[in-house]
DNA sequence: TTGATTACATACCAACTGGTCGGTATTCTT
DNA sequence: AAGAATACCGACCAGTTGGTATGTAATCAA
């Protein structure tokens, strides 16, 4: 595939030549944007220096292999996403139920951009690396739990003032990591994000259905 | 990552002499466990032949490229699993909610197999190839589609004698995909496969909840 | 100011990459 | 029986792979 891939990742093109302290960054940037398109494994080192406007002698003096920044990238995505959900006023509202359902209100807007766009860089990855590379796959799972976060303290809130039987907070916070993952998955397969947007609409129907809210249409 | 990986992958090991007539589907055979242990990219030509016990002129003897392997293997992917689903009795309950729950169980029994061995061909190489290989992902989204039919028409029959105002039988088809795949993704990256068993879990609660019928626990 | 450290750049390399090509043994067709 | 087609082998190749070794300019600590 490398060597007959008709189809060529654009990047945004770095200026000639990147300022001093800002290598690190920028291949992590570069990585982000190539793995999201191609995956890590089709991703090569000189493409990444390339796209990040850096050479290779950078490359490894800020990682001590391709692995290594592969963690880099998924610890970064991890910071990444963390910051611009603890940021949104989703979180500011009274009712917890509200909170959750203002969180995938922002899912599906997310949904608005190109495919590659809203790609998770923790899930491409972890399905090429989770055993061939360990470091990576932990890494990935910080990411994936540090996801689940972004609408556990509500569930919990929303669960211990009205429970559900036989249902956690966890294992439904869990659910919207999979509504996010299997959306994007069959976004790519059927080349449409409508899928995503559907899975996070039957999503939000079986909490209203769970939390006897009413439902829409 | 090829040259760092520590992680050995176990594949069946081939015969001496592979009998003539049988190397195109060891290559295919042999594909699906390392396409389904390391990822497609990572997976090299050579590896594959070694696999297969097989030689590279038998390879592109019988694959015009390394694509056309992965668009075959994608295709045999889909018509193995849709005989396999096609066969089995649940498709014969006189009820068709109670055949999708039959469905459900079926699913669940599968994730008690090793990791890899759960993991779906299509959902894995779509994630690298939705972008620069556009034969794969082709080859990807018939499989996925395929994959509907395998609860679509109960999900019809079931809704057509019990309507659910806002629900399609084509969009809650598609979810069990979602399920399905974001359960597998899931399951990678936390090294377990109870999310996803939880996925379906919530998928059969949902189900439940939108035809009236009891919910468990 | 100076010496050490950091942050790169450049040239280079052995191993591997997907793919080609000429050949041979088996099977099919007539 | 003979010719054609199929299935496969194995050596070869140019380009790419991740990674290294060496050098140098900027920054920082003393």
């Amino acid at each position: 595939m490398t060597a007959a891939s008709p189809v060529p990742v654009p990047v945004p093109v770095p200026p000639v030549r990147v300022p001093r302290g800002e290598a690190r960054a920028r291949l992590i940037e570069a990585a982000r944007s190539l793995v999201r398109h191609k995956g890590f494994a089709a991703t090569s080192v000189d493409e990444l220096c390339a796209a990040a406007g850096v050479t290779k002698g950078a490359f490894f003096h800020h990682f001590a292999s391709k692995e290594a920044l592969g963690v880099a990238l998924v610890e970064d995505w991890t910071q990444m996403t963390g910051a611009m959900f603890a940021a949104h006023p989703y979180n500011t509202l009274p009712d917890p139920l509200d909170r959750v359902l203002a969180y995938l209100d922002l899912r599906r807007e997310i949904l608005g951009q190109p495919l590659a766009e809203f790609s998770c860089v923790a899930g491409t990855t972890v399905q090429e690396a989770y055993e061939s590379s360990p470091p990576m796959r932990e890494a990935a799972e910080r990411s994936i739990r540090s996801g689940f976060a972004h609408v556990l303290p509500h569930l919990q809130e929303a669960l211990a003032a009205q429970p559900v039987p036989g249902v956690t907070a966890e294992s439904l916070a869990q659910q919207f990591q999979v509504a996010t993952q299997g959306g994007i998955i069959l976004a790519k397969a059927l080349n449409d994000p409508a899928p995503a947007r559907a899975a996070f609409d039957h999503l939000e129907r079986y909490l209203r259905l769970l939390f006897g809210r009413p439902v829409k249409r």
